[in-house]
DNA sequence: TTTAGCAGTATCCTAAAGGATAGTGGTATT
DNA sequence: AATACCACTATCCTTTAGGATACTGCTAAA
């Protein structure tokens, strides 16, 4: 029984880990919290993120209803990506996680 | 100024997501928030696990300071590992990130 | 009309995580 | 003396994430 209660526990702590994990969700999610961002506004604030990378990223993201992908078709194309308001529910969680990092790091180096 | 802020705050986030991702260090470590287990006990609690990873895993957990290792010599040989103050301090931590991957469930899957 | 920017797609390749399987050196059990 | 459990280690192999690079169809500006 309560090992049942752990296996639902580990199943949604994974589920939130493949969320922000990896080596870029975090910084798209991050980086939208800002405001919200065209594709090649977040590619150059993100640094050296491929295309390839970046498009499947923020198709995970959005089918995850993190963030809204709208495209705005006016004479020329222009797709904006923003967090939905479950992914804005994702911020104290993250500062929380921010937190215990940082005590980590002192305890872990010092 | 905002951007090096966020980038130190990743960098916090990105180290917690190696602690508690991966495939199996999230469940090594609720495992042991239970109790302080042997090596084998690990391997049948975790399932198919193999020695391999969880030696890598274990040893990883060591370095990061959040359990402890302790052989005791008695005529057989007999390693306990358990979890330190320090990775007892996790346990809020992932109690947060369950109940939100719990309400994200919801939203993605209803 | 060339050039540049937009939002991607397509193809190839590398590195790392981690599974499968077998073996090691020790002790306790039958 | 043979078997089994302990805590691993060693070797090989597959899968996956994600980088490198080139290209597409579109529009607007020079």
């Amino acid at each position: 029984m309560r090992n049942k209660q752990k296996q639902i526990q580990l199943r949604d702590v994974q589920d939130v880990i493949d969320i922000i994990g990896g080596r870029w969700r975090g910084a798209i999610l991050a980086s939208l919290c800002d405001k919200e961002k065209r594709f090649n506004e977040l590619k150059r604030d993100l640094g050296n993120i491929t295309p390839r990378t970046l498009t499947k990223e923020l198709k995970y993201l959005e089918l995850n209803k993190l963030i809204n992908r709208e495209v705005e078709t006016r004479s020329t194309l222009s797709v904006v990506y923003s967090l939905t308001k479950h992914g804005r529910s994702l911020e104290p969680l993250i500062d929380s996680i921010v937190s215990w990092g940082q005590r980590h790091r002192k305890i872990v180096l010092g």
